[in-house]
DNA sequence: TTTAGTTAGTAAAAAAAATTATAAACTTGC
DNA sequence: GCAAGTTTATAATTTTTTTTACTAACTAAA
């Protein structure tokens, strides 16, 4: 475990010499497939002797492991080296309004064991607090899992967070110091916050489609709209790591009342919660809809009008297209802004493409420049446990070992 | 001049020589005052004696000399050392729709000569771009300095850019190659290419108030209206460099419909072009103005405008401020977007800061987070040649020397 | 004025890295 | 089946860099 603790900001051999091996670990981790000794040596601009002695180092201490020979076209085939996943682990949190996941991995990022509560219900309170910590560290204790082998946890939370500090804003605002360290305290392990839309744009970069393009764009579009924007093969977080706030832009679409206090949010117009009380108007305006013969009015959640839409509900098909184009105006202006190679949309909406794709695609041309247009795709996120891998990844990427 | 020009991709001892030579003298180039030997050893992480002998070499070949001894408060007293400003220079040109300028630079970015033609008008064509190379080339021969010295070109023009393949879309669009490979063939000079906005954007960065943030943006509110953006300290231009097309953002302000062929962009309301439309407008809708005493309804410019403004013209007032409102609501949108530690209102409106920066404030509050808001400061550009500056800067940071 | 403390820079020694040379493991073509 | 060509990986050599030790140049306080 030293490997990874040591102070890493005196430059000196020892710890040029860590810094290399990181180097090494992330390389095999952002890997899909097992790495031959040239390869990494390329990649990390090392010679081939000393790679060969890092990589025999890193083996002796159980960090990576051989994985057989490679087949090659000609001459000899090289070993090839992927992390060893059992080394070091490390605990993704995702604290949502209605629910908690927990989930530890191992160095690879597999997921080793995980645990939801869907039952929680967000307060901004100590009660809710304490849920959640005593949540965490039964899922730590149930997974069997060595506490000194944990590299630290990353939580990933809703509303505003400053990643920096360690401060949350919206929620969990009570503490004498930053959440991160009163957390840190409680589970004796390092801790690391973001917000909840950061983690899933992390996921996406590491993991996802946004792996091989320096620019994307992904969008949280669950009951809430947030964007989490990666330039330059970064994820950005701003200034003091508020910004993505795309459900708060306003495009003129709308002049109801947001809950941060404005008019005319995105957001009131483009959620999964807007397009419930859209439904709910238009059906005591006198629409009518399939959904009502199984449902109550008033239980009628965003899920189902996806759903019912898939089904051919005509109210729910004009709902969900109405929001997809609204949506795909201002993301027309994100591409002229931003000039993205790809727009992943995630979040519970990311299974939810047949019935947007079309008219989200449709009101991207009505904003979009065509030359950006041409240029980017649009692609609906295909990690399921997207937020809280994204939330274990921050820890690995705190450790420059992603 | 053979340090600089040296195949930078293949990783050997002579190379990693090179850089690190590079790094050295992009830092003094980055530093306002001379550096010492420790400061640099610091900056660049490496041991005393290596940074040292690096130093000696680089002074031995005229790059960088020694300024004097630094004051400190106890020890002996350190060297400090500057970049030679006369080893290696490089041009910045700027192709605007009515100008064109020329300027060179030294290594330490000190304008060292300067050109402009005030009777150009751009213009898609052979003879245009002709006017433009003359135009280069005679600045060169004029300014004395010998070309074997000069690194490379840097070109910011107007309209859709593409930086990778150096692409001109708007304007030359009708060569065989590139722009970039057209114009080096004809100088035989290195050309880089970027559109004026970024050029802008990089002369901030570099020299302006975005140094010393890692989020900044940069309006370029001249006729038209673009923005460039500055995240985790890298300049973002977008996977084809279309990046930052602020002016054709639609957020519900106008119909009018665009040069772009779209109705209802940003720049149809807030550019100099749009604020010298909606003069003649509010004329011909019987409003009155003090300068229609000195000037003809067709020929007020919008600078006329604003100076009018200035001396409390009642319609130009309302004029700017209008728009000021309305570029203040959509920068509110830009901080929720990403946060930045400071907006720079930047080209020919930068000097409008006393009849601008309340309305655009003012707007600003209508949409932005107050988190985000609080963190953000908005300042007007000082840099008075910033886009000519920001041209030039492309080739050094395209060497690595800035 | 002397002495203790601090920082800068150089010289010598030690460590780390790259380069070069070479052996091993493979393919392909004759 | 064997020679020629390729790639991997290790061993020996050389280069580069860091580390350590030391001198130089300064301040401040006794």
């Amino acid at each position: 475990m030293d490997l990874f603790l040591k102070d890493i900001k005196d430059v000196n051999n020892e710890n040029r010499q860590y810094a290399q091996k990181r180097k090494i670990v992330a390389l095999l981790n952002k890997s899909v497939e097992p790495l031959t000794i040239p390869d990494i040596c390329k990649k990390v601009k090392l010679s081939v002797p000393t790679g060969t002695r890092l990589i025999n180092e890193l083996i002796e201490k159980n960090i990576i492991i051989e994985s057989g020979k490679k087949e090659t076209d000609n001459g000899r085939r090289p070993s090839s080296y992927k992390t060893d996943s059992n080394y070091a682990f490390c605990v993704g949190v995702v604290v949502q309004l209605k629910s908690v996941y927990v989930s530890i991995f191992n160095l690879a990022m597999d997921e080793i064991f995980r645990n939801e509560d869907q039952s929680f219900i967000l307060e901004n309170s100590p009660e809710s607090l304490e849920r959640v910590i005593q949540f965490i560290t039964d899922t730590i204790s149930q997974s069997g899992v060595d506490t000194s082998h944990i590299l630290g946890v990353g939580v990933g939370i809703t509303g505003r967070v400053n990643t920096r500090t360690g401060n949350s804003y919206n929620y969990f605002n009570f503490l004498d110091n930053s959440l991160t360290s009163y957390l840190s305290d409680r589970l004796s392990l390092s801790v690391y916050i973001d917000n909840d839309t950061h983690v899933l744009g992390l996921a996406e970069q590491v993991f996802g489609y946004a792996r091989d393009v320096k620019n994307a764009l992904v969008v949280n579009l669950s009951r809430g709209l947030g964007m989490a924007l990666i330039t330059n093969g970064e994820l950005v977080i701003g200034e003091q790591g508020f910004a993505g706030e795309f459900g708060h832009m306003q495009l003129g679409e709308s002049d109801k009342l947001c809950l941060c206090g404005k008019r005319g949010c995105l957001g009131t117009e483009v959620s999964g919660y807007a397009l419930e009380q859209n439904f709910q108007e238009q059906v005591h305006a006198g629409e009518s809809s399939l959904l009502l013969n199984v449902k109550e009015l008033d239980s009628v959640h965003y899920e189902d009008i996806i759903r019912a839409a898939w089904n051919g509900d005509a109210l729910s098909i004009s709902l969900v297209h109405g929001m997809g184009f609204k949506i795909g105006k201002a993301l027309g202006n994100m591409i002229n802004l931003l000039n993205p190679g790809v727009i992943i949309i995630g979040g519970n909406f990311a299974s939810a493409r047949e019935v947007l794709i079309d008219s989200i695609k449709s009101g991207m041309t009505h904003t979009a420049l065509s030359l950006p247009l041409r240029n980017c795709e649009l692609i609906f996120s295909s990690i399921g446990d997207a937020a809280v891998r994204g939330a274990g990844a921050i820890v690995l990427r705190r450790m420059q070992l992603i």
